[in-house]
RNA sequence: GGCGCGGUGGCAGAGUGGUCAUGCAGGGGACUGCAACUCCCCGUACAGCGGUUCGAUUCCGCUCCGUGCCUCCA
């Protein structure tokens, strides 16, 4: 295939498959983003940086992209979380939506161009609801509307499962108001002292899957070219939104009738099981960056392929700070050339190209940072770099948070004794000297000797 | 039970029907007053058993192991 034909991995398909876009002038994606509850924890971050990650792939191809990623603000666990802290639903759906954008922000993931939020979409839901309801596919029952899975003989094609088995593997009681134990809920009756709206159904909210369909629906249009999330969402969630969609559209036959495309990222997973909050095993983002810098954070997702499961580990953390420092320090070296025109190196972005494999692009970067300093090699890492989302700080920058946590006057005192112990070398003192270092080290101050002269770091 | 995914050198992690992944860690060397940094070199990996093939880690089948979804979940 030509190096400019963008392959993915269809999960609709089961196959990697040439990306054909709808209209090449115009390239759609929505992506399902957080229910804001709670911190973000690393296998939120993951999909944020992978649906980023290929979206910055897709801009580098196409002129235009326009990227959909949703904030679910009305959810029975957000309810149960401002019962449980007496916080009223809106100000803890603000307060966590505003800490996912900035752990997102640190993580270099650019906003989405729209980030819709499901509060603001009731009317949509409703009308897609209502239409379900003409249709004949969905049904009200005891202040529920409910979709009717046997009405719609294409469901289950994402998640390869036939009604009956989903049936016979259920593990949930079913409802009494359903028609059919595969039907799910639309729309759902609140109480009064409950969260809810009005509607032709009565009081109440709407049901998880819905959200989707409506916001994606408005802001992208159906079709649209690719649908993304985590593998977990898979079933039941995306099979769902399909069913909605397309039955709603007159397309029940037709599971490409909602998004052409559909990807999955993996999980993170700790000592190889998932990182959950049921098992108790994850990690916020917001604890992680005050141990790591957003940019190593980023890179340890990108480390493996995105359709592949993460296992988080210091080791892989370490390993994508080497990288990076080694990375910058190589444009640092550079600072004095002038990049020209940014060109991406072809390898890479084969990589790239085919389904995101970013483990390789990593690969190629380690062999790039060995070439010999030039304009033309400092244009390629940088813009490199601006597709994967990292080296777009200033190396100096980089490097200044070594010496975060030390002191104006501790620095004037490194400093010194570096002076001390250089003289101390000249003149063959070398008991001295290495004392110096030893009371450095004793600061936690390491130190090396360069050709430019000494560096110091925090240990 | 149903439907998936995966098992690659100490670790992480791509990939391929017959020459190299790459990195981290480790070993050796150069440099250094000694270190650190940097640079160079090194390790004969593809779960097991069959099959297809001139040839399989790569294709097919079976077995074993791990893991995910089927319930809220990125």
């Amino acid at each position: 295939m030509t190096r400019n034909t963008i392959k993915l991995h269809n999960s609709l398909t089961r196959q990697k498959e040439d990306f054909i876009p709808i209209d090449a002038n115009h390239v759609k994606l929505y992506a399902c983003g957080p229910t804001v509850y709670n911190y973000a924890h690393i296998g939120n971050a993951r999909m944020a940086v992978v649906f980023d990650a290929w979206v910055r792939v897709l801009r580098h191809r196409y002129p235009k992209v326009t990227y959909v990623s949703n904030i679910t603000d009305v959810d029975d666990k957000i309810m149960k979380a401002a019962d449980e802290t007496g916080v009223p639903i809106s100000e803890i759906t603000e307060k966590y939506t505003c800490i996912y954008n900035e752990d997102m922000a640190t993580l270099n993931v650019n906003a989405p161009d729209i980030q819709p939020k499901a509060t603001e979409h009731i009317g949509e839901m409703i009308a897609l609801i209502e239409t379900l309801i003409t249709k004949d596919f969905a049904y009200e029952a005891e202040g529920h509307v409910l979709f009717n899975v046997p009405n719609n003989p294409a469901y289950g094609a994402l998640s390869g499962r036939s009604r009956d088995e989903q049936i016979a593997g259920a593990r949930v009681e079913v409802a009494p108001y359903k028609r059919d134990a595969a039907d799910f809920v639309l729309w759902k009756p609140s109480t009064p002292d409950q969260v809810g709206w009005d509607s032709p159904f009565g009081f109440g909210r709407p049901g998880w899957h819905i959200e989707c369909s409506a916001m994606a629906e408005k802001h992208l249009g159906l079709p649209f070219d690719i649908h993304g999330g985590g593998a977990d969402l898979k079933f039941p969630h995306h099979e769902n939104e399909i069913a909605q969609s397309c039955c709603a559209n007159n397309k029940a036959d037709d599971p490409a009738g909602f998004s052409r495309v559909w990807l999955h990222n993996g999980f993170v997973t700790v000592e190889g099981e998932k990182m959950s909050k049921s098992l108790g095993n994850f990690l916020t983002v917001h604890d992680a960056i005050k141990d790591h810098k957003g940019e190593v954070i980023r890179l340890t997702l990108l480390s493996a392929h995105y359709r592949q499961p993460l296992d988080w580990s210091e080791q892989a953390l370490h390993q994508s700070e080497v990288l990076l420092d080694k990375l910058y320090k190589k444009l640092e070296s550079m600072s004095e050339l002038n990049a020209n025109d940014a060109v991406v190196p072809d390898p890479i972005l084969s990589a790239l190209y085919d389904d995101l494999n970013t483990p390789l692009v990593i690969a190629e970067l380690n062999k790039l940072v060995k070439q010999e300093n030039s304009a033309a090699l400092k244009s390629q890492l940088l813009s490199v770099g601006n597709l994967l989302g990292i080296l777009q700080e200033d190396p100096a920058n980089w490097f200044a948070s070594d010496e975060d946590g030390v002191s104006d006057e501790d620095v004037k005192k490194i400093e010194l004794l570096i002076a001390e112990r250089m003289e101390a070398k000249d003149n063959k003192d070398f008991a001295r000297s290495d004392k110096i270092r030893d009371e450095l080290l004793a600061m936690g101050i390491e130190i090396k000797d360069t050709r430019d002269g000494t560096q110091w770091e925090k240990v």
